[in-house]
DNA sequence: TCATAAAAATGTAATCATTACAAATTAATA
DNA sequence: TATTAATTTGTAATGATTACATTTTTATGA
């Protein structure tokens, strides 16, 4: 996804590309690390001297209420941000702090106590020791 | 469950049972409504006057490292508790607030991309509108 | 029973992520 | 260019949670 496929997403999306929003997109497409705001900001504030930290929140509270992004609270006291809207799991590992994606079957969950019940959205969240960390732990 | 088998509950979690503790925890299993620790601070100061919000804090946090109760990060900002162990997803109703308990059929969960991930914990959250709020809203 | 130590609870202050808000800057429009 | 709207900025406020020192309660054992 290059820059002007990010720009086209955006609009598409109601949202006025200007360069700190196209940035801030192209950052969560890019590294797909499910940051915070404060780390978007670190790691953007050197390209962007002028960047506030102001912006990045308000930036990801856009894309969040048009649907450009989403907001996975996997853990308490920290928002991170996923540009991939498509249905997926996240798993977070205990000991490393890494954030997976994995696919998700969503029709395979059976919501049998909620008759009539319309969803919106659906945040899978699974944790524990990632495959790296466990390797790491044997030794 | 009456106080005294959740006396002995907390004791198999390795928790002592002080007075303070048992009502908290007696709130969570009579109350089945995922409160915030605001809310059991709340609905037991007028009972237990001396009662202070640190310890409430400190108590549901001793409950969740001893496993007697789970942390759910439903919505950012705000920390809900629930002494139901059993594997079961949640509902958050966007419209009325009020948070669900479905059933969950944990192994139908495909985790295709997680080969030698230990799983330790799961945390499945839906939200949209419950049945009630639908019905408001066609009227 | 009384002294002593350990555990639990309290109250206040600190922390820290996020938001509110007003001012400044930039972009769009006519 | 003049005018208006949108975006961005910097700082202050908010609010949930935690840190910490003090007080209270409970347990232990001479
Ligand atoms: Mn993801
Ligand atoms: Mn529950
Ligand atoms: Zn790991
Ligand atoms: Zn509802």
């Amino acid at each position: 996804m290059d820059i002007r496929e990010i720009e086209r997403f955006l609009k598409f999306n109601q949202i006025k590309p200007s360069h700190h929003r196209l940035k801030i997109y192209e950052y969560l497409v890019k590294n797909k690390n499910h940051p915070t705001a404060d780390l978007i900001y670190r790691e953007l504030v050197d390209e962007i001297p002028t960047l506030s930290k102001t912006t990045v929140y308000n930036t990801l509270n856009l894309f969040v209420e048009k649907g450009a992004a989403q907001l996975i609270t996997i853990d308490e006291s920290e928002n991170r941000y996923d540009a991939d809207m498509s249905i997926h799991g996240h798993f977070k590992c205990k000991h490393c702090g890494k954030v997976y994606d994995f696919p998700l079957n969503f029709a395979a969950i059976d919501m049998g106590g909620l008759q009539n019940f319309q969803v919106e959205e659906n945040h899978i969240y699974l944790k524990g020791l990632c495959n790296d960390c466990q390797i790491q732990k044997e030794n």
